[in-house]
DNA sequence: AGTTATTAAATTGTACACAACCAATTTTTT
DNA sequence: AAAAAATTGGTTGTGTACAATTTAATAACT
Protein backbone atom coordinates (compact mmCIF):
# COMPACT_ATOMS: atom_id res chain seq x y z
CA UNK A 1 0.00 0.00 0.00
CA UNK A 2 1.22 3.27 -1.30
CA UNK A 3 0.47 6.28 0.37
CA UNK A 4 0.35 9.94 -1.26
CA UNK A 5 -0.28 12.42 1.34
CA UNK A 6 -3.76 12.88 1.84
CA UNK A 7 -4.97 10.06 -0.69
CA UNK A 8 -4.64 6.71 -0.08
CA UNK A 9 -3.34 4.37 -3.10
CA UNK A 10 -4.19 0.28 -2.94
CA UNK A 11 -1.62 -1.56 -5.24
CA UNK A 12 -3.10 -4.86 -4.90
CA UNK A 13 -4.52 -8.22 -7.10
CA UNK A 14 -8.10 -6.79 -6.65
CA UNK A 15 -7.42 -3.09 -6.85
CA UNK A 16 -5.09 -1.65 -8.56
CA UNK A 17 -4.64 2.35 -9.03
CA UNK A 18 -3.39 4.29 -12.34
CA UNK A 19 -2.25 7.44 -12.40
CA UNK A 20 -5.60 9.54 -12.19
CA UNK A 21 -7.16 7.80 -9.93
CA UNK A 22 -5.83 9.57 -7.00
CA UNK A 23 -7.69 12.23 -8.70
CA UNK A 24 -11.13 10.27 -8.03
CA UNK A 25 -13.62 11.99 -5.43
CA UNK A 26 -13.99 8.66 -3.84
CA UNK A 27 -10.43 8.35 -3.00
CA UNK A 28 -9.62 11.54 -1.46
CA UNK A 29 -9.48 12.28 2.10
CA UNK A 30 -9.88 15.65 1.78
CA UNK A 31 -13.28 16.03 0.45
CA UNK A 32 -15.22 14.34 2.73
CA UNK A 33 -13.51 16.25 5.68
CA UNK A 34 -14.52 19.47 3.70
CA UNK A 35 -18.32 18.04 3.78
CA UNK A 36 -18.11 16.94 6.95
CA UNK A 37 -16.81 20.51 8.39
CA UNK A 38 -20.21 22.01 6.14
CA UNK A 39 -22.47 19.80 7.43
CA UNK A 40 -21.28 19.90 11.32
CA UNK A 41 -21.98 24.38 10.40
CA UNK A 42 -25.42 23.22 9.20
CA UNK A 43 -26.56 21.16 11.87
CA UNK A 44 -25.78 23.29 14.49
CA UNK A 45 -26.95 26.60 12.68
CA UNK A 46 -30.18 24.72 12.47
CA UNK A 47 -30.41 25.56 16.40
CA UNK A 48 -28.97 28.55 16.51
CA UNK A 49 -31.74 29.81 14.24
CA UNK A 50 -33.47 31.30 17.67
CA UNK A 51 -30.51 32.74 19.20
CA UNK A 52 -29.76 34.97 16.50
CA UNK A 53 -25.95 33.41 16.40
CA UNK A 54 -23.46 31.46 13.55
CA UNK A 55 -21.19 28.91 14.35
CA UNK A 56 -18.24 30.92 13.99
CA UNK A 57 -19.54 33.12 16.86
CA UNK A 58 -20.40 30.15 18.41
CA UNK A 59 -16.54 29.23 18.76
CA UNK A 60 -15.73 33.01 20.03
CA UNK A 61 -18.38 32.70 22.38
CA UNK A 62 -16.74 28.90 23.79
CA UNK A 63 -13.06 30.58 23.93
CA UNK A 64 -14.77 33.65 26.22
CA UNK A 65 -16.92 31.67 28.33
CA UNK A 66 -13.79 29.02 28.88
CA UNK A 67 -10.89 31.75 29.47
CA UNK A 68 -12.93 34.92 30.57
CA UNK A 69 -11.79 38.67 28.61
CA UNK A 70 -9.45 37.86 25.78
CA UNK A 71 -7.62 40.11 22.97
CA UNK A 72 -8.63 39.48 18.85
CA UNK A 73 -5.34 38.14 18.81
CA UNK A 74 -5.45 35.12 21.55
CA UNK A 75 -9.27 34.59 20.37
CA UNK A 76 -7.15 34.20 16.82
CA UNK A 77 -4.86 31.96 17.47
CA UNK A 78 -7.41 29.63 19.72
CA UNK A 79 -9.67 29.51 16.93
CA UNK A 80 -7.24 29.53 14.29
CA UNK A 81 -8.63 32.62 12.11
CA UNK A 82 -6.61 36.18 11.67
CA UNK A 83 -7.74 39.53 11.80
CA UNK A 84 -9.80 39.76 8.93
CA UNK A 85 -12.11 37.05 9.71
CA UNK A 86 -12.62 37.90 13.17
CA UNK A 87 -12.64 42.35 13.03
CA UNK A 88 -16.14 41.94 11.62
CA UNK A 89 -17.39 39.00 13.08
CA UNK A 90 -16.52 40.76 16.38
CA UNK A 91 -18.23 43.83 15.47
CA UNK A 92 -21.42 41.84 14.17
CA UNK A 93 -21.52 40.20 17.88
CA UNK A 94 -21.17 43.97 19.31
CA UNK A 95 -23.95 44.95 17.70
CA UNK A 96 -26.00 42.09 18.59
CA UNK A 97 -24.94 43.11 22.42
CA UNK A 98 -22.93 39.50 23.10
CA UNK A 99 -19.45 41.33 23.92
CA UNK A 100 -17.39 44.45 24.20
CA UNK A 101 -14.22 45.76 22.38
CA UNK A 102 -12.33 48.11 24.08
CA UNK A 103 -8.69 48.93 23.82
CA UNK A 104 -6.10 48.14 26.62
CA UNK A 105 -4.75 51.10 27.71
CA UNK A 106 -1.41 49.75 28.49
CA UNK A 107 -1.26 48.73 25.07
CA UNK A 108 -3.07 50.77 22.72
CA UNK A 109 -2.42 48.52 19.84
CA UNK A 110 -4.52 45.70 21.36
CA UNK A 111 -8.32 45.07 21.36
CA UNK A 112 -9.75 43.43 24.45
CA UNK A 113 -13.19 41.44 23.84
CA UNK A 114 -15.45 40.75 26.90
CA UNK A 115 -18.59 38.98 27.07
CA UNK A 116 -21.82 41.29 28.25
CA UNK A 117 -24.18 40.24 30.59
CA UNK A 118 -26.32 38.63 27.42
CA UNK A 119 -23.34 37.07 26.43
CA UNK A 120 -22.45 35.20 29.69
CA UNK A 121 -26.04 33.96 29.49
CA UNK A 122 -26.54 32.72 26.31
CA UNK A 123 -24.59 29.90 27.66
CA UNK A 124 -27.38 28.37 29.08
CA UNK A 125 -29.29 28.02 25.81
CA UNK A 126 -26.45 26.67 24.01
CA UNK A 127 -25.35 24.18 26.91
CA UNK A 128 -28.94 22.36 25.89
CA UNK A 129 -27.48 21.94 21.52
CA UNK A 130 -24.89 19.53 21.87
CA UNK A 131 -27.05 16.89 23.46
CA UNK A 132 -29.78 17.40 20.90
CA UNK A 133 -26.97 17.66 17.92
CA UNK A 134 -26.28 14.10 19.92
CA UNK A 135 -29.15 12.27 18.65
CA UNK A 136 -28.26 12.72 15.61
CA UNK A 137 -24.89 10.78 15.38
CA UNK A 138 -24.22 7.60 14.80
CA UNK A 139 -20.55 7.01 15.66
CA UNK A 140 -20.13 4.76 18.70
CA UNK A 141 -18.13 6.74 21.44
CA UNK A 142 -15.21 4.64 20.84
CA UNK A 143 -15.56 5.66 16.80
CA UNK A 144 -15.68 9.26 18.18
CA UNK A 145 -12.61 9.08 20.44
CA UNK A 146 -10.77 7.64 17.56
CA UNK A 147 -11.68 10.09 14.91
CA UNK A 148 -10.78 13.07 17.55
CA UNK A 149 -7.42 11.43 18.07
CA UNK A 150 -6.73 11.19 14.23
CA UNK A 151 -8.40 14.71 13.45
CA UNK A 152 -5.74 15.54 16.05
CA UNK A 153 -2.91 14.46 14.89
CA UNK A 154 -3.86 15.66 11.05
CA UNK A 155 -3.84 19.31 12.42
CA UNK A 156 -1.02 19.46 14.67
CA UNK A 157 1.06 17.14 11.99
CA UNK A 158 2.79 15.14 15.24
CA UNK B 1 -18.80 6.95 29.35
CA UNK B 2 -21.84 8.87 28.11
CA UNK B 3 -22.28 10.31 24.62
CA UNK B 4 -23.52 13.60 23.79
CA UNK B 5 -23.75 13.69 19.65
CA UNK B 6 -20.56 14.99 18.37
CA UNK B 7 -18.90 15.51 22.25
CA UNK B 8 -17.55 12.99 24.49
CA UNK B 9 -17.85 12.93 28.16
CA UNK B 10 -15.73 10.43 30.36
CA UNK B 11 -16.98 10.19 33.86
CA UNK B 12 -15.20 8.24 35.36
CA UNK B 13 -12.60 8.62 38.75
CA UNK B 14 -9.88 10.21 37.52
CA UNK B 15 -12.14 12.54 34.76
CA UNK B 16 -15.53 14.44 35.98
CA UNK B 17 -17.17 16.53 33.40
CA UNK B 18 -19.33 18.71 34.62
CA UNK B 19 -22.16 20.89 33.03
CA UNK B 20 -20.38 22.93 30.61
CA UNK B 21 -17.68 21.22 30.21
CA UNK B 22 -19.12 20.29 26.86
CA UNK B 23 -18.67 23.48 25.74
CA UNK B 24 -14.70 23.40 26.26
CA UNK B 25 -13.14 23.67 22.30
CA UNK B 26 -10.68 20.57 23.24
CA UNK B 27 -13.63 18.54 24.30
CA UNK B 28 -15.08 18.96 20.57
CA UNK B 29 -15.18 16.97 17.83
CA UNK B 30 -16.81 19.32 15.50
CA UNK B 31 -13.98 22.26 15.62
CA UNK B 32 -11.02 20.21 14.71
CA UNK B 33 -12.73 19.00 12.04
CA UNK B 34 -13.75 22.48 10.66
CA UNK B 35 -9.96 23.46 11.43
CA UNK B 36 -8.73 20.49 9.20
CA UNK B 37 -11.13 21.26 6.65
CA UNK B 38 -9.87 24.53 6.22
CA UNK B 39 -5.92 23.83 7.08
CA UNK B 40 -6.48 21.70 4.18
CA UNK B 41 -8.30 24.10 1.87
CA UNK B 42 -4.76 25.87 2.54
CA UNK B 43 -2.95 23.87 1.63
CA UNK B 44 -4.52 22.62 -1.85
CA UNK B 45 -4.58 26.69 -2.39
CA UNK B 46 -0.63 26.63 -1.88
CA UNK B 47 -0.25 24.89 -4.69
CA UNK B 48 -2.77 26.44 -6.64
CA UNK B 49 -1.60 29.61 -6.88
CA UNK B 50 0.07 29.20 -10.17
CA UNK B 51 -2.82 27.44 -11.95
CA UNK B 52 -5.42 30.20 -11.13
CA UNK B 53 -7.71 27.45 -9.24
CA UNK B 54 -9.48 27.27 -6.03
CA UNK B 55 -10.34 24.81 -4.02
CA UNK B 56 -13.85 24.30 -4.73
CA UNK B 57 -13.19 24.60 -8.42
CA UNK B 58 -10.76 21.66 -8.02
CA UNK B 59 -13.25 19.51 -6.89
CA UNK B 60 -15.63 20.72 -9.93
CA UNK B 61 -12.96 19.63 -11.78
CA UNK B 62 -12.34 16.42 -10.18
CA UNK B 63 -15.51 15.41 -11.02
CA UNK B 64 -15.54 16.55 -14.68
CA UNK B 65 -12.63 14.80 -15.33
CA UNK B 66 -14.16 12.04 -13.72
CA UNK B 67 -17.73 11.69 -15.33
CA UNK B 68 -17.38 13.93 -18.34
CA UNK B 69 -20.02 16.65 -18.70
CA UNK B 70 -22.44 17.03 -16.53
CA UNK B 71 -25.49 19.34 -15.13
CA UNK B 72 -25.21 21.76 -12.92
CA UNK B 73 -27.60 19.87 -10.70
CA UNK B 74 -25.34 16.64 -10.86
CA UNK B 75 -22.33 18.45 -9.91
CA UNK B 76 -23.94 19.97 -6.89
CA UNK B 77 -25.53 16.56 -5.53
CA UNK B 78 -21.85 15.50 -5.82
CA UNK B 79 -20.30 17.78 -3.68
CA UNK B 80 -22.72 18.63 -1.78
CA UNK B 81 -23.35 22.02 -2.99
CA UNK B 82 -26.50 24.25 -4.00
CA UNK B 83 -26.73 26.06 -6.91
CA UNK B 84 -26.40 29.87 -5.03
CA UNK B 85 -22.58 28.31 -4.73
CA UNK B 86 -22.16 26.99 -7.99
CA UNK B 87 -23.94 29.27 -10.68
CA UNK B 88 -21.52 32.48 -9.42
CA UNK B 89 -18.34 29.65 -9.30
CA UNK B 90 -19.44 28.04 -12.55
CA UNK B 91 -19.31 31.09 -13.98
CA UNK B 92 -15.81 32.30 -12.85
CA UNK B 93 -14.81 28.87 -14.55
CA UNK B 94 -15.98 30.11 -17.46
CA UNK B 95 -14.37 33.09 -17.67
CA UNK B 96 -11.31 31.53 -16.86
CA UNK B 97 -11.52 29.25 -20.13
CA UNK B 98 -12.25 26.28 -18.43
CA UNK B 99 -15.58 24.86 -18.90
CA UNK B 100 -18.19 25.98 -20.96
CA UNK B 101 -21.74 26.30 -19.91
CA UNK B 102 -25.09 25.36 -22.33
CA UNK B 103 -28.67 25.22 -21.66
CA UNK B 104 -29.88 21.76 -22.56
CA UNK B 105 -32.39 21.62 -25.93
CA UNK B 106 -34.49 18.80 -24.53
CA UNK B 107 -35.02 20.18 -21.15
CA UNK B 108 -34.34 24.20 -21.01
CA UNK B 109 -34.14 24.23 -17.26
CA UNK B 110 -30.95 22.24 -17.32
CA UNK B 111 -27.59 23.68 -17.84
CA UNK B 112 -24.54 21.17 -19.21
CA UNK B 113 -21.26 22.00 -17.97
CA UNK B 114 -18.55 20.89 -20.30
CA UNK B 115 -14.60 20.74 -19.91
CA UNK B 116 -13.00 22.99 -22.54
CA UNK B 117 -9.33 21.86 -23.34
CA UNK B 118 -7.78 24.14 -21.21
CA UNK B 119 -9.52 22.19 -18.14
CA UNK B 120 -8.69 18.91 -19.79
CA UNK B 121 -5.17 20.05 -20.22
CA UNK B 122 -4.93 21.54 -16.16
CA UNK B 123 -5.24 18.16 -15.26
CA UNK B 124 -2.33 17.42 -15.61
CA UNK B 125 -0.76 19.78 -13.35
CA UNK B 126 -3.13 18.94 -10.65
CA UNK B 127 -2.24 15.35 -10.70
CA UNK B 128 1.60 16.40 -9.62
CA UNK B 129 0.02 17.94 -6.36
CA UNK B 130 -1.68 15.69 -4.04
CA UNK B 131 1.86 13.74 -3.98
CA UNK B 132 3.62 17.14 -2.80
CA UNK B 133 0.86 17.79 -0.28
CA UNK B 134 1.95 14.06 0.90
CA UNK B 135 4.86 14.97 2.15
CA UNK B 136 3.09 17.47 4.82
CA UNK B 137 1.17 14.43 6.39
CA UNK B 138 2.13 12.40 9.18
CA UNK B 139 -0.74 9.81 9.81
CA UNK B 140 0.05 5.98 8.87
CA UNK B 141 -1.73 4.40 5.87
CA UNK B 142 -3.38 2.46 8.31
CA UNK B 143 -4.59 5.94 10.26
CA UNK B 144 -6.14 7.31 6.70
CA UNK B 145 -8.22 4.49 6.47
CA UNK B 146 -9.54 4.59 9.61
CA UNK B 147 -10.01 8.62 9.16
CA UNK B 148 -11.56 8.04 5.97
CA UNK B 149 -14.00 5.14 7.24
CA UNK B 150 -15.16 6.78 10.27
CA UNK B 151 -15.44 10.58 8.49
CA UNK B 152 -17.74 8.66 5.82
CA UNK B 153 -19.43 7.13 8.49
CA UNK B 154 -20.00 10.53 10.58
CA UNK B 155 -21.61 12.42 6.91
CA UNK B 156 -23.73 9.45 6.09
CA UNK B 157 -25.39 8.95 9.25
CA UNK B 158 -25.12 5.27 8.72
C1' DA C 1 16.57 61.17 21.19
C1' DG C 2 15.66 59.44 16.71
C1' DT C 3 15.45 55.69 13.48
C1' DT C 4 14.19 51.04 12.53
C1' DA C 5 11.81 46.84 13.31
C1' DT C 6 8.01 44.50 15.15
C1' DT C 7 3.41 43.82 16.51
C1' DA C 8 -1.86 44.27 16.68
C1' DA C 9 -5.96 45.47 14.34
C1' DA C 10 -8.26 47.17 10.66
C1' DT C 11 -9.08 47.50 5.74
C1' DT C 12 -9.55 45.92 0.99
C1' DG C 13 -10.67 42.72 -2.46
C1' DT C 14 -11.91 38.11 -3.98
C1' DA C 15 -14.27 33.86 -3.36
C1' DC C 16 -16.99 30.82 -1.28
C1' DA C 17 -21.48 29.00 1.47
C1' DC C 18 -26.18 29.01 2.13
C1' DA C 19 -30.99 30.46 3.24
C1' DA C 20 -34.73 32.41 0.99
C1' DC C 21 -36.85 33.67 -2.87
C1' DC C 22 -37.88 33.81 -7.94
C1' DA C 23 -38.68 32.63 -12.94
C1' DA C 24 -38.99 29.42 -16.41
C1' DT C 25 -39.89 24.88 -17.74
C1' DT C 26 -41.37 20.30 -17.38
C1' DT C 27 -44.37 16.77 -15.26
C1' DT C 28 -48.39 15.20 -13.08
C1' DT C 29 -53.04 15.33 -12.04
C1' DT C 30 -57.64 16.22 -12.79
C1' DA D 1 -56.39 20.45 -22.34
C1' DA D 2 -56.08 23.14 -18.02
C1' DA D 3 -54.49 23.52 -13.41
C1' DA D 4 -51.35 22.19 -9.82
C1' DA D 5 -46.97 20.45 -8.37
C1' DA D 6 -42.22 19.61 -8.92
C1' DT D 7 -37.72 20.62 -10.87
C1' DT D 8 -33.77 23.49 -12.42
C1' DG D 9 -30.93 27.17 -12.24
C1' DG D 10 -30.49 32.04 -11.06
C1' DT D 11 -30.67 36.08 -7.77
C1' DT D 12 -30.23 38.47 -3.43
C1' DG D 13 -28.49 39.26 1.04
C1' DT D 14 -25.71 37.97 4.98
C1' DG D 15 -21.71 35.97 6.87
C1' DT D 16 -17.56 33.92 6.83
C1' DA D 17 -12.37 32.98 5.13
C1' DC D 18 -8.07 34.68 3.81
C1' DA D 19 -4.20 37.06 1.23
C1' DA D 20 -2.30 41.43 0.99
C1' DT D 21 -1.89 46.01 2.45
C1' DT D 22 -2.28 49.81 5.77
C1' DT D 23 -2.25 52.26 10.15
C1' DA D 24 -1.06 52.97 14.71
C1' DA D 25 1.54 51.81 18.65
C1' DT D 26 5.39 49.75 21.02
C1' DA D 27 10.01 47.84 21.36
C1' DA D 28 14.80 47.73 20.02
C1' DC D 29 18.81 49.78 18.64
C1' DT D 30 22.62 53.07 17.28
Amino acid sequence: MVVYNLITIFASEKEIMMKYDILKLNNQLCFPIYVASREIIQGYNKYFGDLDITYPQYLVLMVLWEDGEMTVNNIGKRLHLDSGTLTPLLKRMEIKGLISRNRCRQDERTVRICLTDKGKQLKEEVVKIPPQLAEELTLSPEEIEVLKRLIHKLINKE
